[in-house]
DNA sequence: GACCGTGATGTTAGCGGTAACATCGCCGGA
DNA sequence: TCCGGCGATGTTACCGCTAACATCACGGTC
């Protein structure tokens, strides 16, 4: 996309005063600004005596590396970019929390563009923002069952990762075992008694609510339980407080496995307003883990996903391209973990 | 600081192909590269048929702006550093995205370093990992007390923001008005029949709970009303759940403000536990407004911040002093809202 | 007709670094 | 003793852009 005048803002002011650079170090020593940056970047190269003497200078005169310099020279910026959901949901805003330190920890930034909606007009602008800061890699937070909406704004020479995305082909991918989580609850709420499990669902366009979907149904079959309908629901507490109140109304409800948490809370709310007790009268359990899960009334069965090592795999993936100077499309997936609680103990 | 080698990963590979740039759009159409500059960024400047034809060529050949070399011909970057503590929680992951927006729409990318524990230690090495990327101003999510951890590690000459800090000499800040909060929750509940008001506050070195502590305080001495000792919690669910275990145990607590909604939960779970209905036998709210509040075991009354204002009257000042080239000490308050539900109607 | 000012565009240099090629001295082998 | 290779360091050029200075043509005024 061409930019044209007036996009950007103008630049400021420039600062008072300079920082020292490698040609300052360089003169305070009688050395080349080269041996300055071969002490840096390729130390065995430079003689022991020397390497001292240029350590010396640079902690005096407080030299620190020009990044734009060395993005010049190198046509690398030392920055992932990433574009997500709405991160002020909790697990968005978690697995950014587990990149932004790993990527931290490799000594590289992190560029963030958020979208409110997973068209492919909002990606596509989102992901054009972080092209313009001439990332090296991309993360793309982009939990969505259908994958066309990813692939034409993405540059095949740019390497990437989709976190909680589908399989595409051609790109690197990393996600929680939303399949077994979901067998895990669903066999768990059976072993506690109850003959069948409800399910409120997520967005059915979202690859984790299909996911989970297709992991509780499989469960059930296989357990020879009946299958209900399930129903939808959109993350948020309010749906899921209006799947309550229709469950509610309901007389062979005996379990509810519910796709996120905070629907769970909104499914418990609907519950206690019906006079139904939990765990007596219906077990019910979420997905993810919030920190507050525990502190439901009563406190959440829920299952547990481990977002930091999400951040973590995700940002192993994009560098391992990065270094590799081309895409590599490897898969990792995190395993889940069923977290017991008051909800479903009866 | 000064770097030494082995600090930054080795530089990668190069991409594979190279962009188009200003000399080639130039050369495409037998102009000067200066004057291709021109037009993107004086464009009053060059006649408008030469425009014209430059935009063509830049749309044709797919130019894209480099970030690096203007980074460096300008020694400004348009990236602004946020420094925050854990984005994972509500209050700072609102703020972050309501920056992040902001920035966005000013053309700007922001990098972001979180610390675990707001420390002078973690603050400067989360403020040296920004100074490394060049960032043209820092936002600083702190909110701590004592601004002497923050002072000694913010460079004067870099444009600074504190958001939810204390007042500190020579610096800019924006915050909701806590102690208004405050006082407008703990009037609600001595307004709906409480004697006095009991308060669960967060950490002791946090400005936002001090405020709390002050504008709760305040408001029941005008009113003639007791002021027992608050107690303390660490904004989590399980200290809110231990206030309330405490707090459950006395036989003269009518109504209890609680600094944020997630102890909220917890103490609402303690009274559970002890058999306390909410709001009949006591009133309960909190401060925050998360999403989920709406949704508590009674819904909860609380105090709703306005983050998205937050992070975009940040994003205005820092702008403002980059762009003067100087500091402006100017300090701006958000007003919060009191929303009523169900822990405090009977 | 000459001269001066101004708008439009071109030329040159530098921002701070890396990469490629050059130079020099030393040491080992023939 | 001479020559070649290699380690350590220096020199030059370039990455893509902006800024400052230069050039040219045209129009207006004296």
């Amino acid at each position: 996309m061409a930019e044209t005048g007036g996009d950007l803002p103008e630049p400021p002011v420039r600062p008072a005063r300079r920082a020292a650079t490698m040609a300052d170090v360089a003169q305070a020593i009688g050395v080349s600004h080269q041996t300055v940056s071969r002490v840096l970047n390729d130390p065995g190269s430079v003689s022991p005596e020397t390497t001292s003497r240029v350590l010396q200078a640079i902690g005096e005169l407080g030299y620190r590396r020009n990044r734009a310099a060395r993005a010049l020279a190198t046509r690398r910026s030392q920055t992932i970019g990433v574009v997500s959901f709405d991160t002020t949901l909790y697990g968005p805003a978690s697995t950014l929390f587990g990149i932004e330190q790993a990527a931290g920890e490799a000594g590289y930034a992190v560029t963030v563009a958020s979208v409110k909606a997973m068209t492919e007009g909002s990606l596509r602008e989102a992901i054009d923002r972080l092209a313009m800061h001439d990332v090296d890699g991309i993360v793309l937070i982009a939990p969505l069952r259908d994958t066309s909406t990813v692939l034409p704004v993405l540059d095949p020479d740019l390497p990437a990762v989709v976190v909680e995305g589908g399989r595409a082909p051609g790109l690197a991918s990393v996600c929680v075992d939303q399949e077994l989580g979901a067998r895990l609850v669903t066999r768990h709420l059976l072993d506690r008694g109850a003959r069948t499990v409800w399910h409120v669902a997520g967005p059915a366009d979202w690859i984790e609510a299909e996911s989970r979907v297709a992991g509780w149904r499989d469960e059930l079959a296989e357990a020879g339980a009946e299958v209900p309908a399930p129903l939808r629901g959109d993350w948020s507490p309010p749906s899921g407080y209006q799947a309550g109140r229709k469950l509610a109304r309901r007389k062979d409800v005996g379990a509810v496995f519910v796709a996120n948490d905070q629907m769970a809370l909104g499914l418990l709310r609907a519950f206690h307003e019906a006079g139904l007790r939990i765990p007596e009268d219906v077990l019910v359990a979420g997905f993810d883990d919030v920190p507050e899960a525990g502190y439901y009334t009563p406190p959440l069965t829920t299952v547990r996903q481990d977002f930091a090592a999400v951040g973590r795999r995700s940002i192993e993936l994009v560098l391992e391209q990065v270094a590799a100077g081309r895409a590599a499309a490897r898969h990792q997936v995190v395993a889940p973990e069923l977290v017991v609680r008051q909800s479903t103990s009866r």
